[in-house]
DNA sequence: GGGTGTGAATGAGTTCACAGCT
DNA sequence: AGCTGTGAACTCATTCACACCC
């Protein structure tokens, strides 16, 4: 059975969602409820979540501790995820202090640079390493998912040796749209990119759109 | 006309790559090729392009700097946009630094935070202000654009307070997903969420999708 | 009554394929 | 020959609406 992607985008909102009413001490919460704190509708959600079972109970809703269990579970966010990143620039450091990782199961294990000043320096408790190292040290499975905050000329052939390392997601920060082979999984952080497709609408007068 | 919000979304890559072949100092380039960098089929980009005009010569291709020149009006990135930081937390102070919006028009002109102790600091320049004046300081035009980078529970308050201003799009860093009323724009950075719906394809095995 | 699960209907967006220009 | 521009065909996703159950 396939899966359409704006699925699996949506899956993470709503296990999101469920852990905050989990954590109001709530047991039961409705698809229609769900959609408002999320903007999306309440069929929308259903239709969703009758891709992978049966979860709610009629005339009641879902209980949200057992919907939250079988999203953490169908999603992948029930156990740890080893993160490689790659470029320790500015944006890379930032990348490196972000305490909302950890919490959700992802944790950055590697980090490369070419810079030689950068590397050998300790940051956060990493270690800077070479990044003519990276198949050596990440090829026996070191990392799962690769985080890639270079500048976008090196973006591809650094993305080419994750891949070579058999990591199947990268999160991509640099502005490039590198080549992956399929089954290999990009996904874009790019500020600009959103400020710029909003500025369409702005420019365009004070309508919605 | 109404134009779909994807190719709205596409129209600042067709920019960024155009950009790059004027650096290389190409005069000329076809959809295919322009396809090829972006991964976008070439039927997709010359439809995109053809929602707002006739930009090519059959047999021939775009002119890129003819091409950029038509891009960037219709996207609005021939003019500069004030931008408005709320949340001045380590995200924040990441976001104050980024380097790389002011190339691209995108400037940030005040910066809020509720933390006392960080009010009245300078930090790249801007003194932060204290959230509780966002709308004295706001209100008279002073931004086009709202970057939140406040905790989830109180983006809510601090969007309404922008969308009050006139403020029409926002780009949220916050874990939330706030409603706006129609014709303001949200775009949300959320890194978490990237990584969440990659993991599902990770646990699913190595099959592409 | 209230809310789920789901086939059917609708709508949106992408790809095809080709006429027509250079 | 090469490439654009575009209606038509098609694929994909969302919404509707209702049977069914609590």
């Amino acid at each position: 059975m396939d899966i359409p992607e704006g699925v699996i985008d949506r899956l993470p909102k709503y296990a999101r969602a469920l852990g905050q009413l989990e954590a109001e001490g709530r047991d039961v919460v409705s698809s229609q409820e769900l959609g408002v704190r999320l903007n999306i509708t309440h069929a929308q959600i259903r239709k969703d979540l009758s891709y992978f079972g049966r979860f709610g109970k009629q005339g009641r809703g879902y209980n949200v501790q057992m919907l939250l269990d079988e999203l953490r579970r169908i999603v992948g966010l029930n156990r740890q995820w080893k993160m490689a990143l790659v470029g320790v620039g500015r944006l890379g450091r930032a990348i490196l202090g972000y305490e909302g990782f950890s919490p959700q199961g992802f944790r950055i294990v590697a980090a490369f640079d070419s810079d030689p000043s950068l590397i050998g320096t300790r940051i956060n408790g990493l270690t800077v390493k070479p990044v003519a190292d990276l198949e050596k040290e990440l090829c026996d499975g070191g990392a799962d998912i690769g985080i890639v905050a270079t500048p976008a000329e090196t973006a591809q052939s650094v993305i080419d040796s994750l891949v070579r390392c058999g990591v199947r997601a990268i999160l991509n920060y640099a502005p490039a749209f590198p080549n992956v082979p399929d089954g290999v999984h990009v996904r874009h952080i790019d500020p600009v990119l959103a400020l710029q497709a909003m500025t369409y609408h702005l420019k365009a007068g004070a309508g919605p759109g």
